[in-house]
Formats: C-alpha cells, sequence, structure tokens
DNA sequence: AATGAATGAGGCTTCATTCAT
DNA sequence: TATGAATGAAGCCTCATTCAT
C-alpha cells in the first residue's frame, strides 16, 4: 500500500511540476492538458484523476506557491527579529516583491488579480481562522505597540495596494522600476497604517 | 460612395455593439467570432475585414469605453466646479466607481487588469502628449494652489490602489462593501496626496 | 467457506440491483460501469469477475425479469382458476400489461425488442423443454376443450401483437390510451386464437 | 450561385449515402462521425454543418427511407389496380415484407422499433394531415364497399403486428422462416380488418 | 477473491480562418 | 466589399479494461 500511495503522490507531484512549467512558460491558454500529460510521462485519463480540468490545477497551484511564499515571508520575517507591526509589514511586502521580481514566472502565474485572491481568502478572511498566516497577522498587530482600528480594512488596503502597483512596477517599469518605485510605495503604506492607528 | 461608406460603418458598428454585448455576458472565452457575426447579422468573412481577432476587437472597445468613461468623469468635474487638486482626484475616482458600480457589464469589459492597462497607457504615459485626459491631468495639478513633486509616481499610485482595491471591494464587498470602504479608500488616496506635496 | 459464498452472492446481488436502477433510470448507453460500481461499493475490478461487459449484465438482468413476471403471471392465474386457453391467454397478456404499465422502470428496460427476444427464447422455443412456462403454456393447451393447429405460430403471433401494440400504447397512448385500447387488443387475440381451432 | 448550391447538396448527399452504408454495415454503435466524413471525403467540421450528431443523419435517414419505401408500395398498389381495402392492405404489407427481405441493410436500419416510430408519425398521425400517405390511405378506405370502425385503431394494430411479427420472423425464421409464416399473418390482418367492419 | 490506480484509445465537438463566388 | 461553406487542427473528456498489490 505504501508502494500504491508513494506511486500515486509521485504521478501527482509530476502533474503539477510540468504544468508550473507549462503554465509560466507558455501561459495557460496555450498550454493543453495534452502537453502536461506527455510531459509528465502520465496517461491522459491519469490527469482527470487527480483534476477536474485546466483551471482546477492552476488554482491548485497558486493556492499551494502563494501559501508557500507567503510563509517563507513570515519565517524571514521572524528570523530577522523584525519588530513593530509598520516595519513587519513592510519588510513582508519587501520579501514578496523581492521573490516575485526574481522569479518572474512565479510572478505570472500568480499575477496581479489572482494573488489578490488567493491572498485575501488566504489571510483577510476571518472564517478560516485556524489558518496559520492569519494568525501570525494579527499577533504582530497585537505585539504592536500601538493600537489599530479596522484592522482587516487596514490590511486589504495595503495589499490591494502593494499587489497592484507593485505588479505593474515589476513588469512593466512604470512608471519606475521597481526599486526606485519602493520609496514611494513604502512611504505610502506607511501613511495607510499610520492612519488606522488609534488616537 | 458616401452610402458605401455609410454602410460600412453601420457593420463595423453593429460588430462593436455585439461584442460588446457578448464580452460583458458570456465573458470573451465563451464568446466565438461566429456568436459575434451572427448577432450582428453580417457574415464571417466581413469580421475578418475590420479585426483581426477577438482580442483586437475587445481591446478597441476597452480602449473606447475607457476613455468615454473618463472623459464623461472630467466633462462633470468642471460642471461641478470642483476645485483644487485632492479633491478634483477625489470627484473622478468617485465619479467612476459609481459608474462602474452601476453597470456591471462595463465592470467586467474594463476589468482591473485592463483598466489599469488602459489608464496606463492612456493617461500616465507622457508619449502621447496630444491625449486630452492626461493634459487635463496636469493642468488641474498645475492649477492647484500647492506644487508637487514626481507626479507620475503619485497619479500612479493612487490609481492603481482605486483600481485595484475598488475592483474587489464593488465585485465581492470585501472587506466591506463599496460604500462603506469607500470613506478608508479616499483617506488613503488624501494621504498619498499629501505626500507628494513640496515642502 | 460458506461465508465467502455468501460474500460473492450479496456483491453480485448489490451489482444487479444497482445496474437494474441505474439501466431503468438512465438508460444503458449512460451507464457506465464505473457508475454501477460505484453505486453498487465495490471495487471495479470486480464487476469483470462475475460479468463480461455491461451488455452482459443487462441480458441476465432482462431474462431473469421476464421469467419473474410470467412466473407471476401464470401463479395468479392458477389461484384464479382461470379456464380455458384463450382466457387463460387473455389473462396472461392483461397481467403482464397491468404490471408494466404500473411499473414503468421495469417496461423500460424490457422494451418491445427485448420482452420479445427474451419470450422467445423462454417459452417460444421448445429445444430448452425443461423451460417450466414452456411446458405450463403446452399443459394449458393440452388441457383447453379444443385442439390447436400451429400452437407456437399462434403464440407467436399473439405474443409480437400483444407486446408491440400493448408497448406503444402503454407509452405514447397512440392511437389509444392503453385502456381503452385493450378491448380492441384482446378482440384482435381471440381472433387470431380461433383461427388456430381445429375444425 | 446554383454551383455553391449544388456543391452543398453532393456533400449532403455524400454524407447520407456513407452513414447508410456504414450505419447497416457496421452498425450505429459501431460507427463513428469520424469514419462518415473520412469516407465521404469531407472534413469532419462539414458534417457539423449539416447534422447535430450521429443520432440526427440515422433519424433522417430513417424517416426518408421509410417514406420512399411506402410510397413506392403504394405507387405499385395503383399501377396494379388493386381493389377492396382489406386486398390493398395485405398488399403493401407483402410490398413491404418483400422488399425488406431482399433489402437486409434497408431492414436492419429500419428495425422494428423504429419503423414503427416513423410509420406512426408518418401515417397514422392525423395532425400532419398534408401527408400524402395518411391521405392516400383514407381514401383507400373511403373508397371499399364497406364502412369501418375506430380507423385509426385498426391501422395501428395491423402495423404493430406486421412489423414486429414480420420482422421476427425475417430475421430469426422464427417461428417460421417469412414465406411460411405469411399466410398466417395475412390471415390473422384479414380477421383484424373484418373485426372493424360495420355491421 | 477483491481492489482501484493507471491506461490510452477513441470519439466528440468547436471554431478561427480561408477562399471561391 | 461582402458572403458563408468548407476546412481540419486542436482540444476536451470518457470509460472499458488491465494488472500489481
Amino acid at each position: 500500500m505504501g508502494k500504491i500511495d508513494e506511486n500515486k503522490r509521485i504521478k501527482k507531484e509530476a502533474l503539477y511540476n510540468t504544468a508550473y512549467t507549462l503554465f509560466t512558460t507558455k501561459g495557460i491558454n496555450a498550454t493543453a492538458i495534452s502537453d502536461i500529460v506527455k510531459n509528465a510521462g502520465v496517461a491522459k485519463g491519469t490527469f482527470y484523476l487527480y483534476f477536474k480540468d485546466k483551471y482546477d490545477i492552476r488554482n491548485k497551484l497558486i493556492v499551494h506557491k502563494t501559501k508557500e511564499l507567503l510563509n517563507d515571508a513570515l519565517e524571514h520575517m521572524k528570523q530577522e527579529k523584525i519588530l513593530g507591526f509598520e516595519e513587519q509589514v513592510i519588510y513582508i511586502i519587501d520579501y514578496v516583491i523581492n521573490v516575485l521580481y526574481s522569479d518572474r514566472a512565479l510572478s505570472n502565474l500568480i499575477s496581479k488579480n489572482l494573488v489578490m485572491g488567493a491572498l485575501r481568502s488566504t489571510f483577510l478572511t476571518g472564517e478560516d481562522t485556524d489558518d496559520e498566516i492569519y494568525q501570525t497577522l494579527h499577533l504582530m498587530i497585537a505585539a504592536d505597540s500601538h493600537a489599530y482600528n479596522d484592522v482587516d480594512v487596514m490590511l486589504f488596503t495595503i495589499v490591494e495596494l502593494a499587489g497592484s502597483a507593485g505588479y505593474n512596477s515589476m513588469h512593466y517599469s512604470e512608471p519606475l522600476p521597481i526599486d526606485e518605485y519602493k520609496p514611494f510605495l513604502y512611504r505610502a503604506i506607511r501613511l495607510i497604517i499610520e492612519s488606522h492607528r488609534e488616537a
């Protein structure tokens, strides 16, 4: 049984990896399921054993990659012992921007729309309260020397701004290359944070 | 001759109108060129006389609709005699949000990504300097009682934030319905504007 | 051992029951073997332990259900002490029509073609002479006060007429609903029987 | 234009002919649309220009062939100057049986079920009263020296009996080869007709 | 005897694009 | 200019059957 389950995992993993490569290389529209299975070395039917269609595997990939990225960011933040909510938010966003900037493939997959969708469902929705990332963020806020109003609104605004402006600056260097745009972005974020501080 | 040209215009217009309806109803992926021509009452070959493919007509539609929307906003702003750059920016964004909120079809076509692309190319790029909208914005800034640094960066940041956060709030009522979110959005925008004022 | 055999019987029975439900609900074309095994709660491979394919289990089902139905009819006929071949034939046909009319699922499975195929192989073929139903019919004829010519032809003609006309009347109420059509049908059958009587 | 329409007719005809050959040779289940178009020498897409799917072309074929067959029968009946409704019905049925018996391919296509469906909709349904065949039958009845009750019931009963019993006798020679069975069949039909005569 | 993951042939359907009229 | 029949590549998905466990 261990053998069978191991085999299942391997096939699934092969499909994920191949899909990731193809989606980020050719784009999802230009990627056929035939391409995925051919490159993954499995039969076509096997794909349908694990995924409903092309969009199913894409969504699962995005959620996976996004969570991974955010966890990495939080991990590094802890190691670096960054203190204070404002600094922590800037650190996380900077980390994410840097990773996405250096990994264009990942950035393409987790495009502006999608990363936001994933982020929102991941750490702006309080419902899924056993979500580690969401927990961590709120702990960060609680540990800050200031108190904050409308925390979810604040996080939402920051995420949307950073995601949208960051995406465009990274991809099109407009209005400035990302390195030159960062100071403006981070200043705006700091202002937003300040505006949510309790008097 | 005028007759022939008139006929051309009518067919083209029919294609535009039908495409708009279908794109906003079924989405672009689910809309086939056959659908467009069938509903427009022209032959399939005729489509290729005017457009390269589906995406060509879509792009032309978006540019057209976006410019129309922004021109309307500026027009109303003038009529209302809104003064001061900060108030003017808020007015324009509020106008656009209100129109998109009440016209879901239009909002879907000019989705988050696209509106930004169009906006950027339309009024954040200085190249196309005979662009009326771009001109108007710079006139507004010049007429303000304050002077501003890094004007294009400022406009970019505002547009990205409003576009991205506004889109999500409108469509998903997250983290708040658009009406409740607006005060936060506008406060953030005002802070961004202030941060670009010369000392 | 008895335990194992019991287990086999249970699985087989589950397959039969599920197949019956699905065939009569969705039709055989729309029923996949996967559907059958999934609903029966057995593994796919198990199906092939007992049946060659979809059509194998269907045929076995039909034969089974048809024999059951005819045996029921004969049983009731005996209990009711119906006498005389003509009356007995009418009684059996009436019984079958009534059951099929009230059990549309069964009627769909044992459709016009199939019921005839099954019936013919069941009680018009003399080869399988240890067939109880076939025996019973011939006993009925022998016990009648008249003698008959070309008995198999007579039975065949009656079965075909009743099966085909009855099926259509039941399912489509054409040219009349079954209740209104019955008198015509039974009159025709009586005429056929009479025409086979020895002078 | 005549050229284009002519071409359309040719392609459609090619599809019909090929489908007929394949359906009657390999059966409809074993015939793929690919087979049809390949043999017809047209592109796959062309098939979908004229037919919805495999069953669509089959149904159209059956209706076409059935009407053709019945019209032939009526035509010959007139040429032979057959008089009297009873004789006319026997003549038609005999004609149809003979053709189907000698053309096994046609007989397979227009199988028991289907011929009935087609026949019923063609000449037992009074609604489509501009149907030539239906008209002809009623004229025949009107011209007979006897008057008849429940004409549609009578026709229905005859058609069902002849179709069902004839089909089986032809295909399986059970209970007798068709030539030997005919006398019994025709006797039964005559009895049915007589039973519908007005006193 | 029982399982169910894996297979891959096989069939279906759509649709952008061309081109003769 | 305008037409729309024809094309056929391209992609999707199902499902009967096998076989290692």
